[in-house]
RNA sequence: GCCGACGUAGCUCAGUGGUCAGAGCGCUCGCCUGUCGAGCGAGAUGCCGAGGGUUCGAUUCCCUUCGCCGGCGCCA
């Protein structure tokens, strides 16, 4: 609600926005709005966010999507329980013992939907006290909460900034196909699905089909979920999760993609949290990495303690959050990967750690039919379950590369939220399919 | 999947081999001339996760199982 003065609080509980109106289908104004009504007659709505009994007088606490009011009610009223959706018309008054300094008097309570009497857990605290699995559980009430629904809000402005910001730069937003004939990452499990009487996958990723946007739009990207059958329970894996993909050609190499995703970070990070984007990211090559995060030289692979390794040496030499690691080993990266010429063995590859943990996963793709063909079959892999994707190689694409930022991560480490589920509505899992 | 924790009231947790059960919040009732996570008083609520075993006796000890959390493998 809006926090004028009288207001006790500086920072109002439940966020303080008033950038819209009540408007239709409604004849109705928001909480934040009350301010400006004193004196007249209008009409709020709602959910009960708390009652207050006392002798002389009780009190209505409504919130909508704005922020609470204040409803005075007759002492001894009946008052619907909390979570019931309600309208109050009612008269505004100017109050300095009422919280924001307005409130609602001589209110006519309409009880537009029920709610039980018996909520779970208490939703009106300024924490939720409930465990995760118990907030999981009860989702659609947990969800309400402050703290659960402002970082559901960050992922919305995340994702509209990445939008804006690859708009800008002359991508065009695509669509692609989440039931697949094959799987894109070799190595990574896929759910399979019976397609009317034929296997299909859900996708992993929109890789195959953002590459081959590339040769209708050049500049492409797509907001969208993907699937994962891994079977690792960690606080940062889902089985499903939201992928902020960009692929663009004419690049020269990797540097040119890791150049798009800081402008891109540039045009989130503003809008979600205070963290700088530095006008130049720090980049280490991979070999350099494993030297830095302590590891044997002959890794093929960071390990999550070396990528939180070297978040700390971003952060202490270099003053940032994020931090590229280059040239991975092409043993672990996928097939389409194209190699550095310069440095056989290593790829064009990159990723970005992000807080010590990795954000974002890039790099260079091969463009040329011959190149796929020898790709695979250099690891031994049969074209056959690629045969649509690599024969559209034959077609002319041009050198081109692009990223994957996993929004769920991003939310997270902006958030300071110890698991990935905690920033998800509704989190798929290991154990979990609903709610 | 491996390793390590944990499963006791609606929520968060304490507790003990022997009148097998507590606290805070919530809930119910009462008190309190306006609350701000209100306050004060009283009360109700539990197959102490499930199955088996040890024991005269198990919520407590052991085994199995299920659930759940964390770390790791893998990855965004």
């Amino acid at each position: 609600m809006v926090a004028p003065r009288g207001s006790r609080s500086p920072t109002p509980p439940w966020g303080s926005r008033c950038d819209d109106r009540g408007g239709p289908p409604m004849q109705r104004i928001l909480s934040c709005e009350l301010t400006m009504h004193i004196g007249e007659r209008v009409t709020i709505a709602g959910w009960v966010n708390r009652r207050r009994e006392l002798k002389s007088v009780s009190f209505l606490i409504l919130r909508d999507r704005a922020g609470l009011a204040q409803v005075v009610v007759q002492a001894g009223s009946e008052m619907p329980p909390e979570e019931t959706v309600v309208q109050v018309t009612g008269v505004v008054i100017a109050n300095e013992v009422a919280p924001g300094g307005v409130e609602l008097t001589e209110p006519q309570i309409t009880v537009l939907s029920g709610a039980e009497h018996h909520t779970p857990f208490e939703i009106f605290r300024p924490t939720l006290s409930p465990a995760l699995p118990a907030q999981l559980d009860h989702a659609p009430l947990s969800l309400r909460h402050p703290s659960r629904r402002e970082a559901l809000r960050l992922a919305g402005q995340a994702t509209a900034a990445f939008r804006s910001s690859l708009d800008g730069l002359g991508f065009t937003e695509i669509h692609t196909p989440k039931i697949v004939e094959s799987a894109t990452e070799s190595g990574a499990n896929v759910f399979a699905l019976d397609y009317f009487g034929r296997p299909a996958y859900l996708a992993q990723s929109p890789q195959f089909y953002k590459q081959l946007m590339v040769g209708v739009f050049e500049r492409v990207y797509e907001v969208g979920p993907v699937f994962r059958a891994e079977p690792h329970d960690t606080t940062r894996h889902l089985a499903q999760y939201t992928s902020l993909d960009a692929e663009l050609g004419f690049i020269e190499d990797h540097r040119d993609v890791m150049k798009v995703l800081r402008e891109v970070l540039a045009g989130i990070m503003p809008r979600i949290s205070a963290i700088e984007v530095p006008r130049e990211i720090p980049s280490v090559h991979f070999a350099e990495a494993l030297k830095i995060a302590g590891a044997h030289p002959e890794e093929p692979d960071l390990v999550p303690a070396d990528e939180r390794a070297i978040g700390e040496w971003a952060l202490r030499e270099h003053g940032s959050d994020f931090v590229f690691v280059t040239g991975y080993p092409m043993a672990k990266r996928p097939f389409y990967t194209h190699p550095d010429p310069s440095r056989p063995g290593y790829s064009n590859g990159f990723d970005l750690i992000f807080r010590g943990i990795e954000l974002v996963t890039g790099g260079q793709r091969l463009h040329r039919y011959e190149d796929y063909v020898a790709a695979l079959t250099e690891r031994g892999e049969s074209i056959e379950p690629y045969r649509s994707y690599v024969d559209s190689f034959k077609l002319g694409f041009p050198p081109h590369g692009g990223f994957a930022i996993g929004l769920e991560r991003l939310i997270a480490r902006v958030t300071g939220a110890a698991n990935v589920r905690e920033v998800t509505a509704f989190p798929r899992d290991l154990h979990r399919v609903a709610p």
